[in-house]
RNA sequence: GGGAUCUUAGCUCAGCUGGUUCAGAGCACCUGCCUUACAAGCAGGGGGUCACUGGUUCGAAUCCAGUAGGUCCCACCA
């Protein structure tokens, strides 16, 4: 008997396998002018990272294309990587560092910067190795790292570059600030809790100057008074209207501050009265920006006040010590009207969880209108293409909309702002790659003599996707001193090899979320630097949840580990898991039970695979009768491949893997299997094994990118008969034509088959009991090639065609005839009777609705021709039917 | 508040330019089976007013309008 086990054991094939590829160098890829390229690359995940489900799912829709690019010849090259992630890392080394005692406010940036190195360096390749088992076919050979120094280069390169072109200038703005860790901090690094977060909203009363009336405005912020420069107030609102333009004094301090008109202010929310804190609030700033107000910063970075507050006794205080102070103060002198509480949704540090403190200061942008015009029409012209479509809206939602991108972090970790400070005034710097060319430009600029120690660079680092939207260029080293014009700044075509080879890439996979912070712009800087789209296609996959339709998240406890997933169900198990539930820009809704049913499938097909390795061959038999079986699921097969093409050509992977899983399951194991299956202990004749063997190996070539190693694993042991030496850089099957006739017999055979297994089912008949089949029909021509595999799948001993239709039988009736099972035992007449009477009635309904229809002149007379034909065929294949029906139940009595 | 998008079987989803692949798939469920590849399996079966209300049309799950509910993105109420 056999020597393989009846259970698929990944854990024994997988490493081996993708040890075998990367010795053979399979995944690695050089130009080649004789194929065609088709690239990809990576987002980069996190260096500090751990692979989750998301990066799962990801990377298996990114393998899948790759590896079938590669079957079918083309030069496939997929880019691994990772990215610095300046914040998430900088904020695990400051944790690291912590818990061994260390502050990073001790350390000198230098220092810093070395146990940031030493961490990537344990760490950094974590999230890569997990990539491998996987099944991951990256050109390892080429992995980037955005700080690698090539990559480091390219970033300030492009800096200097948009400075020079005139697109990145300085400016302040309100940024979030965490007092306590002392750092400026990204939206997504701010969380707001809607829930539970009660606060006191004051009603103050202000003095009108030169008179006793009060404006009372309301604020949750009493704190921040003495920085207000305006009082603001609906034009539109009859209450407060006569404000306008006149003074108001702050309380305490008695600053005149102008009472101003503007949208902004809500009617209905507090008093209609807004104090307006430019430095201390953004809405406010915008206002101020809008009437030139003054801004006055009443707070320090720790989050104490200083003394522009003007009131000594709460300068150096925290903002919330002031805080109650100054309520009780504005209550002693009657300036407090009214106290509500109310919810609000205020902004605290993801990692500090204080308050965050809007703070205005003095950032880089970059300018976006001008510079992602090109990248705004491309996508509008389908010149890079979204998938699924809808994101499409969202761009240009986006794009029409676009403001300055913030590119400076206050943090070390990361590419360090080539600025060159050499004199105290706001303009006293110059943008140079490096300290040398920064000194020619100052002393040119200064016309003195500067030296380094009159240099002082800019203490900020870049936003990490400021190296990021790089990524498709640079990890070709794009921007290195040969292909790289720093004249034109742009990317000259023909000095690069790799790049002229693989780029524009193919297919970028990412997630929905980082369309903007990513996508978006590397189609920017692809324009800005090549002149080309960086990718032609982008899918954008969805967000893995569970069950409930949580997000997966480590708080929530609720994220499995892939490769414990990988190590029970093995890595094609968990890929076709993965897939079975995620049609494109869906969620996807993960459940255990999918990588069960991945494994199972693995063994199904494990176990089709060892059928047939057992069987003994007859070197002189032939068995003519399989050939039907044969040419129907070379048919099927190519039927079949159609299909998956159109699935894949819509990136609706999940589709294409269903249309693969019912070809081998039902098509391949449940019938031409069966149907070709010799009776136990007979050979089979050579004809029907080799064609069976050529058959099973097409079939694990299109299964193979969903399942790698599987597929790989039954490859190998096929033998060597096979003149390509490994599945992987096997090649794609062609779609071939095929006979819709043969497709069409086979399915009424099937049909008829499955309806004597139903007979044999409601009439407790073995499988094992032969059965005999007679058929009334006009249309034999209909069973012509079908008639052996009919009897052997429904177990027939004799399958005839009879003119009389036969008595003390069960019946059923098809689209061209009426089947007789005569049957020598006790039948169940009630439950035939009650099955035929079922199949009446709906043909009886039926009929109904087509000779309404038939009967209604506007159809007649409006519809295409085809149309009423077929409604005219369809009247008459049920009036048939019924009478055919109505016969059969007469003689049940 | 602005925008996008969705609502089809118990669950997750297909369903292209309105008409035979128009009511589908996978899973789950029910009934028989340990039948010599596979119980991680085999055979069979039952599930749906296509969210609601109108309209256009000879004909609507499909097009239009409105209603209800959900999801996401952006901006956020001092």
């Amino acid at each position: 008997m056999s020597t393989l086990s009846s259970k698929y054991e990944p854990q024994a094939v997988e490493d081996k396998w993708y040890q075998y590829w990367l010795e053979n160098n399979y995944f690695h890829a050089e130009p080649d002018p004789e194929k065609e390229p088709y690239s990809i690359v990576i987002p980069p995940p996190n260096v500090t990272g751990v692979l989750h489900m998301g990066h799962m799912l990801n990377n298996t829709i990114q393998d899948i294309l790759i590896r079938k690019a590669r079957m079918e010849g083309k030069q496939a090259c997929w880019v691994p990587g990772t990215d610095h992630a300046s914040i998430a890392t900088e904020a695990k080394v400051v944790r690291m560092l912590r818990e061994k005692g260390i502050k990073k406010s001790d350390l000198s940036r230098d220092e810093f910067i070395e146990h940031a190195w030493e961490w990537r360096e344990k760490y950094g390749g974590i999230i890569l190795e997990q990539l491998k088992k996987l099944g991951a076919s990256c050109d390892w050979e080429r992995t980037a790292f955005t700080m690698d120094e090539g990559y480091y280069k390219a970033v300030i390169r492009v800096f200097v570059d948009l400075y020079k072109k005139g697109y990145i200038y300085r400016g302040l703005r309100m940024i979030n600030w965490d007092c306590e860790a002392q750092t400026a901090l990204s939206n997504e690094e701010v969380i707001h809790k809607e829930d539970d977060e009660k606060s006191i909203l004051y009603s103050v009363k202000y003095q009108i100057k030169d008179s006793d009336d009060f404006v009372v405005i309301a604020t949750q912020r009493p704190e921040t008074i003495m920085g207000d420069t305006a009082i603001a107030v609906n034009p539109k609102d009859e209450r407060h209207q006569h404000l306008i333009g006149k003074k108001a004094l702050v309380p305490f301090i008695n600053r005149e501050i102008p009472i101003i008109g503007d949208d902004y202010v809500e009617l209905d929310f507090g008093t209609g009265c807004l104090k307006v804190t430019p430095a201390h609030d953004q809405n406010d700033y915008d206002i101020g920006q809008r009437h030139n107000l003054e801004v006055i910063d009443t707070i320090n970075l720790d989050g104490t006040l200083n003394e522009k507050c003007e009131i000594p006794e709460y300068v150096g205080k925290d903002r919330f010590a002031v805080r109650k102070q100054i309520v009780k103060d504005l209550k002693a002198a009657d300036l407090i009207v009214n106290e509500e509480e109310f919810i609000t949704k205020i902004g605290r540090s993801e990692r500090t969880n204080t308050v965050v403190e809007p703070k205005l200061s003095l950032q880089w942008f970059i300018k976006m209108i001008e510079i992602s015009r090109q990248a705004h029409q491309a996508v509008m012209d389908d010149e890079v293409v979204l998938y699924p479509a809808k994101f499409k809206n969202t761009y240009n939602h986006w794009m029409e909309n676009v403001r300055d991108w913030c590119i400076s972090r206050q943090l070390w970790w990361g590419q360090r702002i080539p600025a060159y400070y050499y004199g105290d005034n706001e303009d006293d710097f110059v943008v140079a790659e490096t300290e040398s060319e920064a000194i020619e430009l100052a002393s040119t600029k200064t016309g003195r003599s500067i030296a380094t120690k009159d240099l002082k660079q800019d203490e900020d680092v870049l936003d990490t996707w400021a190296s990021s939207w790089l990524f498709p260029q640079a990890v070709f080293d794009g921007f290195n001193d040969d292909c790289f014009d720093v004249e034109k700044g742009q990317i000259i075509p023909g000095k690069n090899k790799d790049l002229d080879y693989f780029y524009p890439t193919n297919t970028l996979v990412t997630a929905p979320e980082i369309l903007f912070f990513w996508v978006a712009r590397m189609i920017i800087a692809g324009y800005e630097y090549t002149g080309k789209k960086p990718f032609k296609d982008v899918y954008l996959t969805g967000i893995v949840r569970d069950k409930q339709r949580r997000k997966m998240s480590k708080q929530l406890g609720n994220s499995p580990d892939p490769l414990d997933l990988i190590k029970e169900y093995g890595a094609d198990g968990v890929r076709t898991g993965m897939l079975f539930s995620s049609p494109a820009g869906n969620d996807l809704l993960f459940d255990i039970k999918l990588c069960e049913q991945g494994r199972n499938f693995s063994n199904k097909i494990w176990n089709a695979f060892r059928l047939i390795t057992n069987w003994e061959i007859d070197e002189n038999a032939s068995n003519p009768d399989n050939q039907f079986a044969l040419n129907w699921f070379e048919a099927r097969f190519n039927q079949a491949l159609v299909e998956l093409e159109d699935h894949f050509s819509k990136f609706r992977m999940s589709d294409a893997l269903m249309t693969v899983y019912k070809l081998i399951w039902d098509d391949y194991c449940s019938w031409y299997l069966e149907m070709i299956k010799p009776p136990f202990g007979e050979k089979i004749d050579r004809k029907t094994f080799d064609a069976t063997i050529k058959l099973q190996e097409k079939l694990m070539k299109v299964l193979h990118p969903f399942m790698p190693f599987l597929t790989e694993e039954i490859w190998q042991q096929i033998d060597d008969r096979n003149p390509e030496e490994a599945i992987i850089i096997s090649k794609w099957p062609e779609p071939d034509s095929f006979d819709q006739i043969l497709l069409d017999e086979a399915n009424l055979a099937f049909e008829v088959v499955s309806n004597i297994r139903n007979l044999r089912n409601s009439n407790n008949l073995s499988p094992k009991e032969q059965l005999e089949l007679k058929v009334v029909t006009k249309d034999k021509g209909a069973f012509k090639n079908s008639t052996s595999a009919i009897k052997k799948m429904a177990n027939l001993s004799t399958l005839e065609f009879v003119d009389k239709k036969p008595d003390n039988c069960m019946s059923f009736v098809l689209q061209s005839g009426e089947f007789f099972v005569p049957i020598t035992g006790e039948i169940d007449v009630e439950a035939q009777k009650t099955e035929l009477q079922k199949e009446l009635d709906y043909q009886r309904g039926f009929l109904n609705t087509v000779q309404k229809k038939l009967g209604n002149e506007r159809f007649v007379n409006n519809a295409p021709e085809q149309v009423v034909a077929a409604e005219r065929k369809k009247l008459a294949d049920a009036e048939a039917k019924i009478k055919a029906l109505e016969e059969q139940l007469k003689k049940l009595g």
